[in-house]
DNA sequence: GTCTATAGTAGGATAGAC
DNA sequence: GTCTATCCTACTATAGAC
């Protein structure tokens, strides 16, 4: 076996991979992930039809679960280039709104990223998905709680406030893409006001979050 | 013309219509929308064929489109069942888990409704589905200022508090659903404390917040 | 590894009898 | 207003030549 022919053969596959799913990525971005199909990624990607398709992924599904995977990383991209410099609470504000900005650049690789997760089982999830990249906000928490900017007294206390700010600003991005005109520039203007207010609300001093841990028997009152 | 006959013509008509609904609702919860086609729902509306629904309703999506409007209508009617005598503050926590019970049993519906809300301008928002639902929150929100619960100095600024309150309970709703096992359970136990907190935020007294009103030409600093 | 051709399936919508 | 029958389109995926 020759190594070197190997590797040009493995690089120009991973290459030919890398096309399809550019060519995918710009078709869910114009027509959502539902109205995906396997005709007009061949022709974007400038093959005759869809059949060669298949030399290069098993099934229509898993070109959309390597494009969520692809998506993901990229939106991991932007949150690492948020820098480190920033004072730590600024830095999640703005953490908050890149991913902001992110969602409304990119509506529905989100949305695809969110069904793939919704579809997968956990482990697969990892297998699937750089999910490495949820660290990027854990340890921005993290560093928070370090230097005295929020109060978390245990891994599950912080493991809720970030869960609780990615859904306050996912949230945030589907409602603004709900919303047309007027409402929607309000609301926007005011996404940075939003999170500094969830941020403070977790500040030393306050009432704070009384947190019911994973291993504590009580559950929160439930409604009915 | 006699208009007692009309009368249980239309009626007649309606209730098929409102069967029809039943069963499509059905089929959306078990496949979600997506997946929802017009020869099962004749077959589970017993009807022979899905040539008759076409009496009914002109196309396929706007039985989707009544469906979302019914889905919508159905969650005003979890949210009204909130007791008024609770104390302000407890109620909004209340209504916020009762949404999150409402995604929680009905995910397919709520994102069914959303998808609607994405596709229709908002003129048409206001035709085809129930709108005023959103006043329930609006109206809490309201009452919690009127009472001092919380401040809040403009409309605008209660607009952007609801608003940010619907974000955060769609979000982690969202979140929910695509966490599996321990993870879910811990952050489901701990919904009514990110309420508590998100609301405390808004205290009076607190840094608070600074609401960039509709005309107002500064906008909240945007990331690059 | 790319092509042509097509199998196989499915679903929205309509025509027209009753 | 419900039925049978069917048109038409569209799509995933595979077979097999080159």
């Amino acid at each position: 076996m020759d190594t070197e022919t190997v590797g040009r053969r493995e690089q120009r596959r991973a290459q030919t991979r890398e096309e399809i799913l550019a060519a995918a990525r710009d078709l869910v971005a114009a027509h959502g992930a539902a109205g995906l199909n396997l005709r007009d990624v061949a022709e974007r990607a400038r093959f005759g039809n869809p059949a060669s398709l298949y030399r290069y992924f098993p099934s229509r599904r898993d070109i959309l679960v390597a494009l969520a995977g692809e998506s993901l990383s990229a939106l991991g991209d932007h949150l690492r280039a948020v820098p480190q410099e920033l004072p730590t609470d600024e830095r999640l504000v703005e953490l908050g709104l890149v991913y902001l900005e992110f969602a409304r650049e990119h509506p529905e690789e989100l949305a695809l990223l969110f069904e793939t997760l919704q579809t997968l089982e956990a482990e697969e999830q990892v297998e699937a998905l750089p999910v490495g990249v949820f660290t990027v906000i854990d340890g921005a928490v993290r560093r928070a709680v370090d230097e005295g900017v929020i109060e978390a007294g245990s891994d599950e206390q912080i493991e809720v406030i970030w869960h609780g700010a990615w859904a306050l600003v996912h949230g945030l991005s589907v409602i603004e893409q709900v919303h047309h005109g007027q409402n929607a520039e309000l609301l926007r203007r005011n996404h940075a006001a939003l999170l500094r207010a969830y941020i403070d609300s977790f500040r030393p001093g306050r009432p704070g979050l009384h947190v019911d841990g994973r291993d504590s028997p009580s559950g929160a009152e439930q409604p009915t």
